[in-house]
DNA sequence: CACGGATCCTGATGGC
DNA sequence: TGCCATCAGGATCCGT
């Protein structure tokens, strides 16, 4: 479910409320992809100092040390003073004098990771391969394109892999593709400079629009406020195949890529 | 070493 | 509240 826009909306929805508060308990539920890797106990007292993102990683910085959660593809956090009776998919909750934050995630990709610092091996391991933040100023066309230039691979699932650019997920990059005019499967090398230009344009737009509707909801992303996401009402291929484009009236099409589904229009998107 | 595939897990959906 | 196959927003690891 949580690509940057929504991870960024989670985030937004409760840094301001958890920042400065003391950490009072920590309790793991099942398994998550990797073990939180110290004593739950052992981040009691601890004073949350506040809430930063790295790609789809939220990155909770304590006094000493951070906590690094994933939200995988099913993951949702909730934060309030007080919070129902745990279900069988909250597998990690932190109580703090201001709230407690939870992660339910059913399919169990996600993950709580501490680490001492950003420097420690856990964290450089996580976050150490993640290309530029797509909104950030440091996201430049010329260095996208170099970087792009590299990559023999179909564009989209140079997108995906998110070592040039971290961020775009499943929908965002049929749909940044789509608005550059870009077929999926053109290899990410062989886009010329004005086409990456676009492609770069068309990311920061495609997220920039999505963060600006709270996300995506298709199954049920909310914020950590409970607020759901309405952008999945603009999309204009994702999950359309066979539908008409929006711009040109031809059948969206569909094709697997890495065992993930891209959408695209035949018409609008140049190989 | 860049790439493609298998893999982790649960739930929803649709065909039979 | 049938059974089975397929698919789902991610990303790491492994073999080539």
């Amino acid at each position: 479910m949580p690509e940057l826009p929504e991870v960024e909306v989670t985030r937004l929805s409760f840094a301001g409320r958890i920042a400065g508060s003391t950490v009072l308990s920590l309790r793991m539920g099942k398994p998550l992809r990797w073990p939180l890797g110290c004593e739950p106990a052992q981040l009691a007292g601890r004073t949350v100092r506040g809430v930063r993102r790295r790609g789809k990683y939220l990155l909770i910085d304590l006094d000493r040390g951070l906590l690094l959660l994933h939200l995988g593809m099913s993951g949702s956090l909730s934060f309030a003073k007080q919070l129902p009776e745990p279900g069988k998919h909250d597998h990690f909750e932190m109580v703090t004098t201001q709230g407690s934050l939870r992660l339910n995630d059913p399919r169990r990709f996600g993950a709580v990771v501490y680490a001492d610092s950003e420097d420690a091996s856990v964290a450089c391991k996580l976050l150490g391969r993640l290309g530029v933040e797509p909104l950030s100023d440091d996201f430049d066309a010329g260095q996208f394109h170099a970087g792009l230039k590299l990559r023999r691979a179909a564009i989209k699932q140079v997108l995906l892999a998110g070592d040039v650019v971290v961020g775009v997920g499943n929908i965002y990059a049929s749909e940044a593709l789509f608005l550059a005019g870009i077929r999926p499967t053109v290899s990410a090398a062989r886009l010329s400079r004005p086409r990456a230009a676009r492609l770069h344009a068309a990311i920061r737009d495609i997220l920039g629009r999505a963060l600006t509707s709270g996300g995506s909801t298709l199954r049920n992303f909310s914020s950590a406020s409970g607020e759901k996401g309405h952008f999945q009402f603009e999309t204009m291929v994702y999950a359309r195949e066979a539908q008409p484009c929006r711009v040109c009236g031809k059948a969206i099409k569909s094709l697997r890529q890495g065992q993930r589904s891209t959408f695209y229009c035949p018409a609008c998107q140049k190989v």
